[in-house]
RNA sequence: GGGUGCUUAGCUCAGCGGGAGAGCGUCGCCCUUACAAGGCGAGGGUCGGGGGUUCAAAUCCCUCAGCACCCACCA
């Protein structure tokens, strides 16, 4: 093995060879496990969030796998209707000059498949950078014939039991795509506005009201002026008449309870057509609808001749203009409110009356809740199921309709009269409803909002609607991982439509992620450009690189100097190449339950180290054991005491990593394996194997040794290889058949169980007492400035028997890892020459001070501990000496902390005699 | 207007009723033949403020403050 751990090296290989073995297909006989993947953009590029929960997905499913389970991960990609065309559009414009209505539909739907099948490889082929073991002969496409299929069959039951209908509706619309959106897909952000303050003439009088809006282009629409009834600066005009100004339109005042005594003049001007309030107030008093807007949100024909054509924000300044020279306006305050916007957009959405079909939620979130309320489902972190249920319970029907291009076509056909009729296809609807070939029809020329196909995804690409084996297999799916943004848009609906129409959840379990943000917390974005690349991490980038490629494609290039300058800041060197298993044990370390994940350079650092210190111990296990007897054949081994001891910890490590999966605490899961194999197979278990293997011992015990330095790294590669594939395969090709596996790959060998047999208590505190023991030699050494090589003489007081007869099994060890020349026992009276002290419980460590220690900095040092000891010692005093403590605390509490005072009494007069004593030369 | 989450060592975060923890950073000594991407050791926190429950509170309850986020139609 290279000196040096390379990942370039070795990552490259071995994807494409598991990949070609069909290693990631199903193949297990235990039962079945199954996570869908959350279908990414097919047009899309991996993002950090990608790789996050891609790595989380990973190792649970490379667990499972070889845990032996039926392990199907099924992959495949999103057609996002929205964003993929609004892609493509930007393209045509670029590349041709051309808007999509220039070359129609077909051209244009034409196009965006080409673009789909040259850049759709683009996030799978990262997704294979990240090792993830997803089944590609099983990939899907939500626009596949089948997944299409399943699109028609759900649209079509559900409009046949009236849970899809077509209306005109006030919606919510984006004028830059000229489509319906749904609710989720508009933000408010709150905005710096103006309240204009407009009077309105009433008719037959000299009085006249004036209202407040924050979109007085809006007046031309305006049907009514609304009153509170009760408010009685006002209950006068009710019933009266008013004039809008500038178009000279007559308007009842009305009195209605939406009109706020509280807000503005109290008078609300009433535009049902444009406004969701004005809308509501529009039905209760049966007022008529004017619709001044054109789909891209112009001003249409209803208006007076100057302000056609106009776009709402000239009319706007137009109007105000206008209302000014007419002496209608009186007043223009600053005012803030949330304004609604197109999340894709960004442009100010529009409330507009359109032919739209919808879902009927309340029926179909019934079983759903339920679901949730009954543990069929279970959120984790439990918190999100509060998040779930109260979206649930105040569901509104869902707006499906989408007039885009680009998605799966509405299966609704109109005759010339504009009837409806919705089946799985023409031929279907002409036998549905007696229509002959003859009688013309038309189909719909709206697409479906994407999430549809996706709500669908657990059993459409099962197959569904045919009863497949893979359905059967593997409906319900376990596990769900996904971010909380999507809960609404995608976890809720696939419940409800699992429930519909498979009478089942689709999984049993959602894991919700947090969201990757910068180390600053800010979210990563184009526009801010803090943007990490996990192609970048893996790879490296050097910094101009860098730099070119966040300023690139900028939607403000004036940002670009900014970023520049923040990416030289934050990178001065450029990211170096930290390789895929790094990456994904760092996504692994830092998956806490928190709602925000910060990611930060310095841990993604600290575990490339990790995976170089996996690769160095390898290297010292291979050097000690190639060529050798290892004791698989001769099985005539003595174990050690270190064997058996990183053998009993390696029981609880099994123990720990399985319950943290379990619990879906994959930080405590890293936490736990780099302990193990950092702090004890390296720290301590090489160091305390160096004495053996180099010094006069049997050949059962070096045996035994080499053995046991053998399974257990191959233990622990198998242990870590979920977390990082790439080299726990590329050392278990050495490393395997030194332990006499067999097999191609690691990632199909089982699982390591516990063994509970090898945990042992006894050897646990031995190695304790060793440990300290040695320790307490080294902060002597380390605060005396004593040099490490220098061997010293040690000398031990007040031994019990304990004390000697571990010190009789490890006199060796502790020499060899403490660095002394010799080891003498003495007695507690005996006269000894000053020294430096450490206490091991009631045995005292004493390393002679002539002409090697210094005594200012002795006594400072049994200063300090004796301060600190003083303290604590204070503080259990006082709490033994309360009697409701004593009276009201489990006996073992008490018991624990009345040895913990004996305890610090001893080394208390112990550390005191000391300080005497050397204070005394 | 409702709801949720967060506030613990310089930084990022675990811990969530009984002795304040990790990683990174910092400081000191060391290139000791697995590893300087390293070894050995050390320092560092009235656990956001204030109340309460309890023998015992970072941990449970209340309250205040600050910071995020989500939902909601007030012109």
């Amino acid at each position: 093995m290279e000196k040096t751990y390379n990942p370039h090296d070795i990552e490259q290989k071995w994807y494409q060879r598991w990949e070609q073995q069909g290693h990631f297909a199903p193949t297990g006989e235990e039962k079945p496990y199954c996570i869908m993947i959350p279908p990414p953009n097919v047009t899309g590029t991996l993002h950090m969030g990608h790789g996050f929960q891609y790595s989380l997905m990973d190792i649970l499913i490379r667990h499972r796998r070889m845990l032996g389970q039926d392990t199907l991960w099924q992959v495949g990609t999103d057609h996002a209707g929205i964003a993929t065309q609004m892609v493509v559009e930007r393209n045509l414009l670029l590349d041709e000059g051309i808007k999509r209505h220039d070359i129609g539909r077909e051209a244009f739907v034409k196009k965006v498949w080409e673009w789909r099948d040259q850049s759709g490889d683009t996030i799978t082929r990262q997704m294979r950078r990240l090792g993830a073991s997803v089944d590609w002969s099983r990939e899907r496409f939500t626009m596949d014939p089948g997944l299409t299929d399943a699109v028609t069959e759900v649209f079509t039951r559900l409009y046949d039991e009236g849970l899809i209908y077509r209306g005109k509706r006030l919606v919510n619309w984006d004028p830059k795509f000229c489509t319906a959106i749904s609710d989720l897909e508009v933000v408010s952000q709150e905005e710096n506005v103006k309240l204009w303050h407009i009077r309105y003439n009433v008719k037959n009088t000299n009085d006249h009201v004036v209202i407040a809006t924050t979109r007085p282009e809006t007046l031309l629409a305006d049907t009514a002026i609304a009153v509170n009834p009760k408010d009685p600066r006002y209950q006068h005009l009710i019933g009266k008449t008013a004039t809008v100004p500038l178009c000279a339109r007559e308007v009842p005042i009305i009195g209605d309870d939406y009109a706020d005594p509280e807000f503005g003049t109290g008078c609300v001007k009433i535009t049902p057509a444009h406004d969701f309030n004005d809308y509501e107030v529009g039905q209760r008093h049966d007022l008529p609808l004017i619709n001044i807007f054109t789909a891209e949100a112009q001003l249409n024909d209803a208006v007076p001749v100057t302000y056609q054509g106009m776009d709402r924000e000239h009319a706007r300044e137009q109007i105000v203009k206008d209302l000014q020279t007419k002496k209608c306006l009186v007043d223009i305050k600053d005012y803030k409110t949330v304004i609604p916007r197109g999340d894709r957009s960004g442009v100010v959405i529009e409330p507009y009356l359109t032919d739209q079909w919808f879902v009927s939620m309340d029926a179909l979130a019934k079983p759903a809740i339920t679901a949730v309320e009954q543990g069929d489902i279970k959120f984790i972190p439990e918190g999100w199921t509060k998040t779930y249920f109260q979206w649930m319970h105040n569901i509104q029907d869902w707006c499906i309709s989408r007039q885009l291009w680009w998605g799966h076509r509405i299966p609704a056909w109109y005759d010339k009269d504009n009837n409806v009729y919705v089946g799985r296809h023409e031929q279907e609807v002409r036998e549905k409803y007696q229509l002959s070939d003859a009688v013309y029809l038309r189909q719909d020329e709206d697409v479906l909002d994407t999430w549809f196909s996706s709500a669908l995804w657990p059993f459409s690409t099962l197959g569904w609607p045919q009863t497949t084996a893979e359905l059967t297999k593997y409906y319900p799916t376990n596990l769900l991982v996904t971010g909380f943004d999507i809960i609404f848009y995608w976890v809720a609906r696939m419940i409800v439509m699992g429930l519909k129409f498979l009478d089942k959840v689709p999984f049993h379990e959602v894991y919700v992620t947090g969201l990757i943000r910068d180390a600053q917390g800010n979210k990563m974005s184009k526009s801010k450009g803090n943007v990490l690349d996990p192609i970048d991490l893996i790879d490296g980038i050097d910094l101009e690189a860098l730099i070119t490629k966040r300023t690139a494609g900028l939607m403000q290039p004036r940002m670009a100097k900014q970023v520049e300058k923040n990416t030289r800041k934050d990178f001065p060197n450029g990211i170096p190449a930290f390789g895929t298993d790094a990456l994904r044990f760092t996504f692994c370390a830092l998956a806490s339950t928190g709602r925000n994940i910060r990611f930060d350079l310095g841990r993604i650092e600290g575990y490339r180290n990790f995976c170089n210190k996996l690769w160095n111990a390898t290297r010292y296990v291979l050097m000690n054991t190639e060529d050798k007897d290892n004791g698989f054949e001769n099985t005539d081994i003595e174990l050690t005491l270190a064997d058996r001891f990183i053998i009993s910890e390696l029981q609880h490590t099994i123990i720990n990593y399985e319950q943290h999966l379990k619990d879906y605490r994959f930080d405590l899961l890293a936490q736990t394996v780099y302990e193990f194999v950092w702090h004890q197979y390296c720290d301590w278990y090489l160091e305390l194997v160096k004495p053996v293997l180099m010094g006069e011992h049997s050949d059962n015990v070096k045996r035994a040794t080499r053995h046991t330095l053998i399974i257990v790294l191959e233990t622990i590669l198998r242990l870590l290889h979920p977390i990082m594939p790439f080299i726990t395969e590329e050392i278990w090709q050495v490393v395997g058949p030194l332990a006499h596996k067999t097999g191609d790959t690691i990632m199909l060998q089982p699982f390591p169980q516990v063994n509970l047999n090898k945990i042992d208590k006894t050897i646990t505190a031995e190695v304790d007492w060793l440990k300290q023991v040695i320790v307490g030699i080294r902060t002597i050494r380390a605060e005396m400035n004593i040099a490490p090589q220098q061997l010293l003489p040690l000398l031990m007081r007040h031994w019990s028997q304990q004390d000697q007869q571990w010190l009789t099994n490890n006199r060796e060890t502790i020499e060899k890892l403490a660095k002394l020349d010799k080891i003498e026992c003495v007695t507690a009276d005996s006269d000894i020459p000053p020294a430096a002290t450490a206490l091991v419980g009631k045995l005292e460590l004493l390393i002679p001070m002539a002409g090697i220690i210094d005594k200012t900095a002795e006594v400072a040092r049994l200063q300090k501990e004796i301060n600190k000891l003083k303290q604590d010692h204070q503080r259990s005093e006082t709490k033994l000496s309360n009697p409701k403590f004593v009276d009201n605390a489990p006996e073992a509490i008490v018991a624990k902390e009345r040895e913990r005072l004996t305890q610090m009494q001893v080394t208390l007069e112990k550390l005191t005699s000391r300080l005497q004593q050397v204070e005394n030369l």
